[in-house]
DNA sequence: TTAGATATTTCGAATATCGAAATATAAGTG
DNA sequence: CACTTATATTTCGATATTCGAAATATCTAA
């Protein structure tokens, strides 16, 4: 598909795991509760996705890790969303939009 | 993204194609102008991604091909959906919505 | 004749998905 | 105590698709 934010479409993981982290930093497992949460069970994040996207997100200068204590007293690496972050939340967000307004209006056309 | 209907996402091309040749035959360049026109230019395919969509949704049979004239008098391989292929549409289509509420709730969640 | 529109095919590189399994620790149950 | 469940992360390979780009071909219009 050839939209302007390149991977618009497998981007949709990372821009659901940003808007995750920002009110709060979270780790791999709490973010993954927290999206079948409110998408009421319609989430199922696959771990193997998940954890290599956070990773991506690190390694792109999107989010930033660190270690600490979870909520249920386990080790656990915690991240937090950075500037650049949030500015491509906006960004991917706007165009998910975009985009997912486009299909609807090729799926309510007559054609 | 663990969803229902594996590739959801990936499949947003396939449920488009299938989508516009609901009312009638077409060709791919006619699928390709079609979608971008509907979509007021949302959706510029890419043919290096449409063609092969094509070549798999006849594989699955859920399209067939026949080759023709076009309107602008050139041959011209046009695709025509069967009944498989008006089935997936529609389940794909409750599909996509589902997803596309779930990731508007989250996109709109406090957090 | 030169360019632009129509139409399809093919390629390889890059990347992400998926399911699954392995690892580890803490808490709670019988 | 043994066992299971919840928490949390890591890693793997197979599979599939995307993308951009380029090659081909024909017709029409300037």
């Amino acid at each position: 598909m050839g939209n302007k934010s390149n991977n618009l479409l497998l981007g949709a993981l990372e821009m659901l795991v940003l808007k995750s982290l920002l009110t709060e930093d979270r780790h791999g497992w709490g973010i993954s509760k927290r999206l079948k949460q409110i998408s009421s069970g319609a989430f199922t994040l696959n771990v193997g996705s998940l954890y290599p996207a956070l990773y991506r997100l690190e390694k792109k200068g999107l989010v930033e890790s660190y270690a600490a204590t979870s909520e249920k007293g386990r080790e656990a690496r915690f991240y937090k969303i950075l500037p650049k972050g949030k500015q491509q939340l906006e960004e991917h967000t706007a165009d998910w939009r975009e985009f997912s307004l486009a299909v609807e209006a090729v799926l309510l056309s007559d054609s």
